[in-house]
DNA sequence: TTGTAATAGTTGACTATGTCCACTAAAGAG
DNA sequence: CTCTTTAGTGGACATAGTCAACTATTACAA
């Protein structure tokens, strides 16, 4: 496998700017107040609805120590509640409160808003070109995990 | 300004993918025993040649008192040099040793590896492509700063 | 069913990473 | 010569994340 050194200088260039980019686009979530990660756990039970630790341990490789100081601090914030059940007395259900649910869906308009943000001044025809751009690369590198 | 809710949901799953994605490649500097913002240090001290560390906190963004812990800790490991300069006693001309240097070599060769990691098992038709999509993508995006 | 292993979660102690502020010393500006 | 700015350092602190020990419960195999 030999691959063209200016592929390569290229591919880290684009990687070291993707991530500035990244940088800023997360930015917003700390105006919430609450940090990267804390938003990170927010999302995921907004996706999944209910869950447990353990769930949430596997999906965003968390530790198990810190996940757990996580529930409790957005527990005790009211944003989540935890509820025992019956099935396993060890575990118990995890789900966003109506506060917890807003401020799930105030992180999705504004991770919304900054993907505007970041096309914004590009033509329809261009921010096309940047999607199918993105979509090729996914493709491609996302499909060698399955090997 | 209106864009596709296809294409903002696209563009974030895109930038989770290729968040995971960074972060697998970036793992690798820490087998060198030392973190990514010590990397990016040694990295930038290289490509510098020479500087002062007020530089080195311009154009990382890092505390000027971080930075100062930063350069004293590579000092004592052997991997820089401050020169006091007559032109201005309140600084030191920073530069890498010999075994700085080694360092910065061995993290470039290992991110070069790295890229090629990523594209491994793609064909060189399929490497062109996902070129063109970042050099596309960085170029789009890239223009909207100088405005 | 009983002993053993595995799982879920919690807590304490710790390390790593990063920030804020006050300070010294030198340089530059008027 | 004063006053302001700049470069760097060090103390104290804050935030983020890790590691190991522990309890309680469940799963499983003999």
């Amino acid at each position: 496998m030999n691959i063209d050194e200016n592929i390569i200088a290229d591919i880290r260039r684009f990687n070291r700017f993707y991530t500035n980019r990244l940088c800023v686009l997360d930015r917003h979530v700390l105006d919430t107040g609450y940090s990267l990660t804390e938003a990170r756990v927010i999302i995921e039970i907004g996706i999944m609805g209910q869950c447990i630790a353990n769930n949430l341990v596997d999906v965003l490789d968390i530790d198990r120590s810190y996940m757990s100081r996580i529930i409790a601090k957005l527990c005790k914030d009211g944003l989540l509640i935890k509820k025992k059940v019956t099935m396993d007395n060890r575990t118990s259900l995890i789900s966003l409160t109506s506060k917890g649910a807003a401020l799930y869906h105030q992180l999705n308009e504004r991770s919304d808003e900054q993907i505007v943000r970041l096309v914004q001044g590009l033509s329809q025809k261009e921010i096309k070109e940047i999607h199918a751009s993105m979509l090729l690369i996914q493709k491609k590198l996302d499909r060698l995990e399955k090997i």
